[in-house]
DNA sequence: AGCATCTAGTAGGACTTCAGAGTAAATCCC
DNA sequence: GGGATTTACTCTGAAGTCCTACTAGATGCT
């Protein structure tokens, strides 16, 4: 999106005093805790996606290209790759064409399964792969724009969500200090 | 996307494992947290569109609707609306587009400036965006999945965010407690 | 007045996401 | 063994996002 002055007032607090106005203080409290992290994840997405410009990066294809690095001979079936990035098969048939495309991954076949087919990055796709990691590490991550003493408690509480919703099982937590 | 199994194992945590075992220490807890808000922003946008599935609204089609069923007239510039619901203009168009050829909005003249055009809400319009308030209140909003006691941290801690990003100007805040 | 510039909105295109439907291979079960 | 079911992937299509480029109207400067 195109950058834009500051509003003058935050639009989710305008929402906040909408609701209460209208009589449903007891959802009040949610919109604006979803309608935060609708409007945080747009800001990072546009983070992220501006320092992948230049390596001819998406989002969607970075991370798939990163899942592939980092396993034992970089290829991993398309249905496994669904499965731990979240997201519908059809959207990796998706990306891997144009990783494809570009000359990043390749489909190749599964030695033993006749239905299944195996992406596999490749030598460019593994040099892009890890400039951007990189870039990606100095430019966002290092520096996400939360304070690091909040971002633990971010983590936590959205780590309970997504458990709670089914994203993962109960993991082998540590004792919880507090 | 079809419903699924969890994960075996927090996807998220497994990423940052990865990071540090590769040195990326400084980075791990930036990359957790940027993954952690768009997953979380996947799940809650999954189930907001669950809810409005009924109405034959999506999330960006409903907001637009709340947005002028909250104004004076229901009716707004194209361009204001875009800055309040902070999307490019083009995907207002788009939204519109969608609205009028569904009946629950459309564009009229903007009374005195001849390149403006207003979105007006119509009655059948505002009859769903009432009724998918509602149920977004009792379904979604009301619980949105995050103990209550969280709720307040995990607002504050993004509304930080997205000020210091340049999402709106300094609020007239009230003194902290803590 | 008249030219330059800015602003509002749309058209077209790239990319992403999901859903439904279809094909081919593997597995289950009698 | 052979039919029924499940699994893996792709095709097509709808929807959303953004970008670039364009047109028309408003504004500003000389």
């Amino acid at each position: 999106m195109a950058r834009r002055e500051p509003l003058p007032m935050d639009p989710i607090a305008e929402a906040k005093r909408q609701w209460i106005e209208h009589g449903w203080e007891d959802a009040a409290d949610g919109m604006v805790a979803i309608a935060s992290i609708m409007r945080t994840q747009q800001l990072m997405l546009a983070r992220v996606e501006a320092a992948l410009k230049e390596f001819g990066l998406s989002f969607a294809r970075y991370e798939l290209l990163r899942l592939l690095s980092f396993t034992r001979d970089g290829a991993l079936p398309m249905a496994s790759a669904s499965a731990r990035l979240q997201v519908h098969p059809t959207s990796t048939t998706n990306t891997v064409d144009r990783l494809e495309r570009d000359g990043l991954a390749r489909r190749d076949a599964h030695p033993t399964d006749g239905r299944a087919t195996l992406v596999v990055v490749t030598e460019r796709g593994r040099d892009v792969v890890t400039q951007a990691t990189q870039r990606l590490n100095e430019h966002v991550f290092g520096d996400p724009g939360i304070p690091s003493g909040e971002l633990g408690q971010l983590v936590r509480i959205l780590a309970g969500f997504r458990r709670r919703s089914g994203d993962f099982a109960d993991p082998p937590s540590p004792p919880e200090p507090l």
